[in-house]
DNA sequence: GTCTCAAAGTAGACGATGTCAACAAAGCTG
DNA sequence: CAGCTTTGTTGACATCGTCTACTTTGAGAC
């Protein structure tokens, strides 16, 4: 039998591998769930090796909110420029995307969203409004073709944003039935769209 | 100085406090910062005591998840029968009043709509749908007066709840600035209802 | 009234965790 | 090759949730 390969002392790729592990542990078991020293023995390091790359639990919490910003924006920004059709139709599908990660990544979409970040939260909070921006940008290009009102992009897709964000939270709250999230989606995106059209 | 008055080896309300003093440490902690023990001894009783009243952590956070809905439940109904004018005004005090139970209650609120619960929590869920009980009922009767397209008051009610429901928890992740918050529920209220209304 | 028993609180233990300080190995730079 | 910084290790500590065994109390049966 093979021996262990005996992993150098320096491991060389600690942090990346942490957060990856820690991803899964928190896709399958809850934020609750994820232990420092138990994705350092997954991983095979020491207990106290995460310490090196962060400081304590809440850094690693942070760094993995805003890697699932990061996933979040590019899977938006991805769903926004493939779909075709109007205005609606793409709105639906990123809001269908947007609702599929929360709903696979409930317990990340959580983590998130959560108030308590440690102090230097800005870049947390950059990294939000920056996954958000390709709603934006579809309110914009919508007012900017007359299709609807206002001239603020941001101010008036925050009610997009809002009504998106709001069913998908509810829809990992087990508050909508999956079977009804398809068509609920529908309605909330055309709902709120209908409602910033033209009078 | 009187000695402390012995207080009776049985409580009698031991309950009731320990989820009072534990909604108090969530309100300005998180939940992060709750421990059954540090509670036990806040109120003054051995750090096993809890566990005669609930059989492990995850039943207190139930627990107070629970009361979180009726307090919220308390708070809409309140605001709905109270408020006069159309349909539209009522709705926006109701939705202000979700907003302030939410900035207020942060970490409450973030408890109420974690989907880890233990397994019998279909009481949890009722509790949910039955504190939103009172937006369904003014959509109802704003459709019965054929102010609304619809005739599924809690489908069409969905984009309403998931849109103020959206709105507090971008609030509560700092998402939305304080001084933006009360204008952007009136928007979202507006816009919601206004793609509600027929055509 | 007293006996009995279940309910409610206490005491102590265990394993696990986050965090810290002191130490060791490895890589980089002069 | 010498020294310094980075990265990982080891051991310790306080705290926590949970479990088991014990004690006190109150309420009902007789």
């Amino acid at each position: 039998m093979a021996t262990t390969s005996p992993r150098p002392y320096h491991h060389g790729n600690l942090r990346e591998e942490l957060l990856a592990r820690a991803e899964e542990v928190v896709r399958d078991g809850g934020v609750g769930d994820l232990s420092l020293r138990e994705i350092a023995r997954d991983i095979g390091v020491s207990h106290a090796a995460p310490r090196r790359h962060f400081p304590d639990r809440q850094a690693l919490l942070d760094a993995l909110a805003l890697r699932g910003f990061e996933r979040l924006g590019d899977d938006l920004r991805a769903s926004a420029t493939r779909s075709r059709g109007g205005l609606e139709a793409r709105l639906v599908r990123v809001a269908a995307a947007y609702v599929r990660f929360a709903t696979r990544e409930a317990a990340l979409l959580e983590l998130m969203f959560v108030g308590k970040h440690r102090d230097g939260a800005d870049d947390l909070h950059d990294a939000g409004t920056a996954a958000f921006q390709p709603v934006v940008e579809l309110i914009a290009s919508g007012q900017a073709a007359g299709e609807l009102r206002g001239t603020d992009p941001s101010q008036t897709g925050l009610a997009m944003f809002a009504a998106i964000h709001g069913l998908a939270s509810l829809a990992t709250a087990g508050m909508v039935a999956a079977d009804d999230l398809e068509e609920a989606v529908r309605t909330v995106v055309a709902g709120v769209l209908d409602g910033l059209r033209p009078r």
